[in-house]
RNA sequence: GGGCCGCUAGCUCAAUUGGCAGAGCAACUGACUCUUAAUCAGUAGGUUACAGGUUCGAUUCCUGUGCGGCUCACCA
């Protein structure tokens, strides 16, 4: 039994009440002739004819403000396409009428109402209410204090502000606050973009398994289940990765898929536990190939979203134009801080190099894992528009091939955008054996790092032995590519659910 | 996981040095036939997150717990 608010009662009362004068405050049935913006636009179409039919509507939403006048009485009412007025008036449907509305209702109802559209002397367009009824009584009050309409514009005056309870009770802040619904169908804007971009370009979108008995592509701690028939542990997917390249085995040329990956690890502004990512593999195609590719698919996005290849984060002008910046990951760090990779094969020589720098890194540290905190201390946050780092150190990257010239480098390269990692993308390794090498190697690494056991996925090598054609490979996170198209400076702002703590 | 900060009415926020816990909106009662943050008059609304401590007296100071925020760490 919860606990009811003085509110609350109220309302409970007012169902009472209704429901002894034998009125359903949860009917089964809706009729609805246009949506609110549908009954505007049809007003708006006809007004200043004389000879035209008036717009007779049926029009249903929440009630959002009321304003009664003695025997007069104005409400909004907000469906998903508009607020519109309605007008009450005793002369039309009796005083009985307009005082059952200004009695039963409450902010936060919902209303299913008839009459003709018509438009104030202050020239709002209005529904003049005939008839008027009860379709959902709300028993807990939303949170949202008042809000007024300028220029077609909801502004709001103090509403549902604070996170732990915008996050916990997402279902409300969404009825109270519409840029959050904004933010929400940008989301989904994004990825149909996404997808229009990719079937554009011969991509065939697939599923492939979130539960693994394996799991593999990344680095990263995994989420860890149990199917009770099997008598089998199974592992919530860190990637898509290898599930992916098998099907350039068999056949597919060009696949992607976006969906959740799951990752066991620390909670950030930009990290979450469960997070949505896009991964593409294209063959017959290399590194250089995919960042074409790269660009012109953010290009296409923002474009569609934004409607330029401009958009605005966090007080910076970000431009999508093609082509972006490219920097080389060893000639960015030269710029940065002077230290030439190429001179420090071994950890040893770089942690003497860093010797001085006021970062702080862990001198036991692999070479390639120095590079990378490097990379996100000293790069990262400077790339604001839209830039490629290629070329990275191989011991971090055991799914890439390496370059020609230089074994201790493969070619990979990650995006930056707002001073974010966007996403990782590389010429993939399709030779078997080095394939299964980098997988020895990288266990011995664990090893000695008296890391957690990493598993060997043996299928995938099988796979490959079968024979993979060339190809490049790409992942994006999505929440972050939102994260900029809605000017948000955390990830949870752009997941409908973020998970908390119970309470 | 560490550090810092926060938690007061349904919502947004006040409360002097430790001295009767307040406002706006929402709610309730009444007035009002073109209002739109409607207006006007009145009423009610609190375990100050929770538990303990110091004190004549705690929203305020101290300790612990819970939840949240920021940040650092972790994060091929």
């Amino acid at each position: 039994m919860p606990e009811y608010s003085n509110l609350e009662k109220v309302r409970l009362e007012k169902i009472e009440a209704l429901q002894a004068q034998g009125i359903n405050p949860y009917p089964r049935r809706v009729e609805r002739t246009h949506t609110n913006l549908e009954a505007i636009q049809a007003f708006e179409e006809i007004e200043g004819d004389d000879n035209a039919e008036p717009i007779l509507a049926t029009l249903v939403g929440r009630v959002r403000s009321m304003r009664p006048m003695g025997k007069i009485t104005f409400a909004h009412i907000e469906d998903g396409t508009s607020r519109v007025q309605l007008f009450f008036r005793a002369n039309d449907i009796g005083i009985k009428q307009v005082k059952f509305f200004d009695n039963k209702f409450d902010l936060g109802d919902f209303i299913q109402a008839s009459g003709k559209m018509f438009r104030t002397r202050t020239g709002e367009v209005t529904l003049w209410v005939s008839s008027y009824r009860m379709l959902s009584k709300a028993v807990t009050p939303l949170p949202a204090a008042k809000d007024e309409v300028v220029d077609g514009e909801v502004v709001q005056h103090a509403t549902l502000a604070d996170p732990e309870t915008r996050y916990r009770q997402r279902y409300a802040d969404l009825a109270v606050n519409a840029d959050v619904r904004e933010v929400f169908r940008v989301r989904s804007k994004t990825i149909r973009a996404l997808q229009d971009f990719l079937d554009g370009q011969g991509f065939l979108e697939v599923e492939t398994p979130i539960l693994q008995p394996i799991y593999g592509g990344a680095a990263a701690q995994p989420f860890v289940t149990h199917h009770n028939q099997l008598e089998q542990d199974l592992y919530l997917r860190i990637s898509f990765e290898l599930y992916l390249k098998r099907l350039l085995v068999g056949g597919f040329e060009r696949v992607y898929e976006i969906g959740r990956d799951f990752r066991n690890e620390g909670v950030s502004f930009k990290h979450n536990p469960e997070f949505t990512q896009i991964e593409f593999y294209m063959a017959y195609a290399d590194y250089e190939d995919v960042m074409d590719l790269t660009e012109a698919m953010l290009a296409h996005v923002v474009e569609t979203i934004m409607c330029e290849r401009v958009l605005t984060y966090q007080g910076e002008k970000i431009n999508f134009e093609i082509p972006w910046k490219r920097v080389e990951l060893r000639q960015g760090l030269i710029d940065a801080i002077g230290i030439d990779i190429t001179e420090h094969p071994t950890s040893e020589s770089l942690v003497e190099a860093m010797d001085g720098l006021e970062m702080e890194f862990n001198p036991n540290a692999s070479r390639g894992k120095l590079i990378d905190d490097l990379l996100g201390h000293y790069l990262e946050p400077n790339f604001i528009q839209p830039t490629f780092l290629y070329d990275y150190p191989r011991d971090i990257s055991p799914l890439a091939k390496t370059k020609p010239s230089d074994e201790k480098t493969v070619e990979r390269f990650e995006f930056f955008i707002g001073g974010m990692e966007m996403g990782n993308a590389f010429t993939e390794l399709n030779d078997p054996i080095d394939q299964e090498e980098r997988f020895l190697e990288m266990g011995r690494a664990y090893d000695s790092a008296d890391d957690e056991y990493h598993p060997i996925d043996e299928d995938y090598l099988r796979a490959m032995r079968y024979g993979m054609p060339p190809n490049g490979g790409f992942g994006m996170g999505v929440d972050r590519l939102v994260m900029l198209l809605t000017d948000k400076r955390t990830i949870r702002e752009v997941l409908l659910f973020p998970p908390l703590r119970e309470r």
